[in-house]
DNA sequence: CTACGGTCTCTGCCATGCAAGAGAGTGATG
DNA sequence: CATCACTCTCTTGCATGGCAGAGACCGTAG
């Protein structure tokens, strides 16, 4: 389920597109409410309907368009309360996969994670939050992938998907004070893992989650007052 | 993502192939290995190809049946690794709706829940496995949909179809003694969600999910020594 | 009897055409 | 000027047909 960001050469025409058009949307190139017509897609990418059809029928699945009846597909805008519920989530998926990387004990990903956090000590220490944002994707892609539990690693990437959190990370990120605050935060949660107490690590790892929406729901703007979708709001 | 079992009547064509589909896998119907050939049941279900290919698409992404590129589409078998997996999601999700039920405090479900454990109590009481072991099933499904987290319920619902869970509780029932210690797991969870107390209501959920666990491998068939995928064994 | 090569059928993959529903735009009417 | 009804176009839904790859089966040679 949920296949991961790779493979988008010698596979079918539609595992291209699903690929190409999941990229699109998490990177945010297209926006939430945009209208995906079959048919402008199809032309684009010089197939056939077909392909272009079942694609959008996948990315349904995975939460990220929606195709309303012989009206259209657009691409998902999540309301207020899924955020919540997304958050909810990925601080449990989040939680669960320190605890067990915890009980695994040394694995190589541990030393990966060690090194993630020296580098991005040095990127905060001289403020690129470029780089730093790309750490910390990796440092929870380190940490999933290293509670070596692939069903938990697919839930959570449909979840990031939907939550397009790539884009979501600069925001949170932008708040004084926060990268700091967050690096200090992974410093913890990779201690509490060396140090197999995975109980901890949990609890760690769940308020570094929630201390991260905390940052994010900040630097948003205007929180309910502007319902525009990006199109043409009214 | 991931409808619910509901609405087989009016819906467009493939919708109806994939609630019937659905239904027919994780009720064992067809068993895992199983090939599905587009043909055949576009032929049985009266339609076109077309409904018929993009209704296992779905369900490919919801991880019930493997389509092999140019050679056909199978019912997935799970791996004895991926049970186990898909095992620990159950007991964090479950574990996470004990918790976010005993948060919200004094809702419907709780009542439903107790009403719940009065009849599975009269059923253990005479012997009535068929009855709790629907009961059983009410009883995780009201605390999913008591959580109140859609996106929770959702990735829930996927991993009780990729489990066919349905089927496999009949088999931990069966193991004696493990009926009665399962009502009172129940009851224990019920009684630490009314005075609010999440935490030990997580807890006590997750021992439960992994008791139930034990006892369903206990009461499986030679675990690992037969290969067979159930069509014909030797 | 065993091992190898070729063919043959079955599978999903994609392209195309037609049909039906939804919504916008336009015209007429009060 | 406002409102309603109609048509017209756009969208997806479904049916159908040709195509290429993978695997099974059979015939043949050693």
């Amino acid at each position: 389920m949920a296949e991961g960001t790779g493979g988008s050469a010698n596979r079918s025409i539609q595992a291209q597109v699903i690929a190409e058009m999941r990229g699109r949307i998490i990177s945010g190139e297209i926006d939430p409410g945009d209208p995906l017509s079959e048919l402008a897609l199809a032309e684009e990418f010089g197939v056939s309907r077909t392909p272009v059809r079942e694609a959008l029928k996948q990315l349904q699945t995975e939460g990220l368009v929606e195709i309303r009846p012989r009206v259209g597909t657009f691409v998902t805008t999540p309301s207020r309360r899924e955020i919540t519920e997304l958050f909810e989530m990925k601080e449990l998926l989040e939680g669960a996969a320190a605890r067990l990387l915890a009980q695994r004990g040394r694995v190589p990903e541990i030393d990966r994670l060690q090194e993630n956090l020296r580098e991005a000590d040095a990127a905060v220490a001289r403020d690129d939050h470029e780089r730093y944002a790309e750490l910390v994707g990796e440092f929870h892609d380190l940490l999933i992938t290293g509670a070596d539990n692939h069903k938990l690693e697919a839930h959570y990437r449909t979840l990031m998907n939907q939550l397009a959190y790539s884009r979501l990370v600069k925001t949170s990120l932008s708040q004084p004070g926060r990268p700091l605050q967050s690096d200090r935060e992974h410093h913890l949660v990779v201690e509490l893992i060396v140090e197999k107490d995975g109980d901890s690590a949990e609890q760690v790892m769940r308020e570094h989650v929630r201390a991260s929406r905390r940052a994010l729901m900040a630097g948003l703007p205007t929180p309910g007052s502007q319902s525009s979708t990006g199109t043409a709001g009214a």
